[in-house]
DNA sequence: CCCCAGGCTTTAC
DNA sequence: GTAAAGCCTGGG
């Protein structure tokens, strides 16, 4: 994508499929907050940013371009184009209604230790219940630094966490998550697996070794693969995808691995993004709460 | 090999 | 009391 340097900060020109909340608010995230004026501010990579839409245009405040073209233009997978993706995914009848209200949808290419942790917290839990628990692990163990007067924290490293007990985790609100935590902490900073090595291998294989992790099953592991590497073949089925899965298409009661042999077999190499434009559709407008979801789970009965 | 039940923290409704 | 981006353990 064609961009301009500006003062303090980045302009991304005519951004294409670029939408702040659709891209922010569709769950893949949990360190980005919206402000009263629209834009966003979040922490990634150690880095503090905000971003906000002027026109076409898409303004990375409080970088520079060195930093854009090193980080951030990766972050933001500006080099894939979604509308080829979403044209794709259109020509089915549901996954067209759904692409129509996510089309601004983006899959972020996040850090791979932070996902992991992140998404080891998200297991039966809340995405505003998420976000505070991480930000009190950040807040407790993560190194402090400013930018442009805003002080923020960083996600701490397997070092700091590993060195941690269960309850100095379990103090952020983790849980029953807190010896997971630990014990992923553990087995990074011990080298019994290297996070950086899951690039080189085939999605299937780096699922594998993901699930070796504690408190890692298949869901939280076809997160991290879609959430931090971009692999667009991994399908991550929770709660609502399984309800629009078996609401549209499958139309019977089925177990979770099914679901997700279903959808690599419809929507092959574009899987995962057809998993976030469903799953933030299904979230936005199944409602929340148990009214949906018992009309959900019965109607096919 | 697959599938299932129960337990697990904490908070909000 | 129930539900929330599930996982682990033990059992059939």
């Amino acid at each position: 994508m064609d961009y301009k340097v500006i003062e303090n900060g980045i302009l991304v020109k005519n951004a294409r499929d670029f939408e702040l909340e659709h891209i922010f608010e569709c769950g893949q995230c949990f360190r980005w907050n919206k402000m009263a004026d629209g834009s966003y501010r979040g922490v990634a990579g150690g880095k503090f940013l905000r971003v906000e839409k002027r026109g076409g245009d898409i303004l990375l405040d409080g970088t520079d371009e060195k930093e854009f073209r090193e980080y951030w233009a990766r972050y933001f997978d500006l080099e894939r184009d979604y509308g080829q993706i979403k044209q794709a995914l259109s020509r089915d009848p549901v996954l067209e209604r759904a692409v129509e209200f996510g089309n601004g949808i983006r899959i972020l290419k996040q850090d791979a230790w932070e996902t992991l942790i992140s998404f080891i917290i998200s297991a039966n839990n809340s995405i505003p219940r998420i976000k505070a628990t991480i930000e009190r692990l950040c807040r407790s163990f993560g190194s402090r630094r400013e930018a442009k007067g805003e002080t923020f924290f960083v996600f701490p490293t397997p070092e700091r966490l590993s060195r941690l007990d269960e309850q100095d985790i379990r103090s952020c609100g983790c849980g029953f998550r807190a010896r997971y935590v630990l014990g992923a902490a553990r087995t990074v900073e011990e080298g019994r697996v290297d996070l950086a090595s899951l690039e080189l291998m085939s999605t299937a294989e780096a699922r594998s070794v993901l699930l070796s992790f504690p408190g890692v099953g298949p869901k939280v592991a076809d997160c991290i693969l879609l959430f931090s590497m971009a692999r667009f073949d991994a399908f991550p089925v929770d709660v609502w995808v399984k309800r629009v899965m078996k609401h549209y298409y499958l139309k019977r009661d089925t177990t979770l691995a099914e679901v997700r042999r279903y959808a690599e077999e419809r929507f092959g190499p574009l899987a995962g993004a057809a998993q976030q434009y469903l799953f933030y559709y299904a979230r936005s407008t199944m409602g929340r709460g148990p009214g949906w979801y018992k009309i959900a789970e019965n109607v096919h009965k």
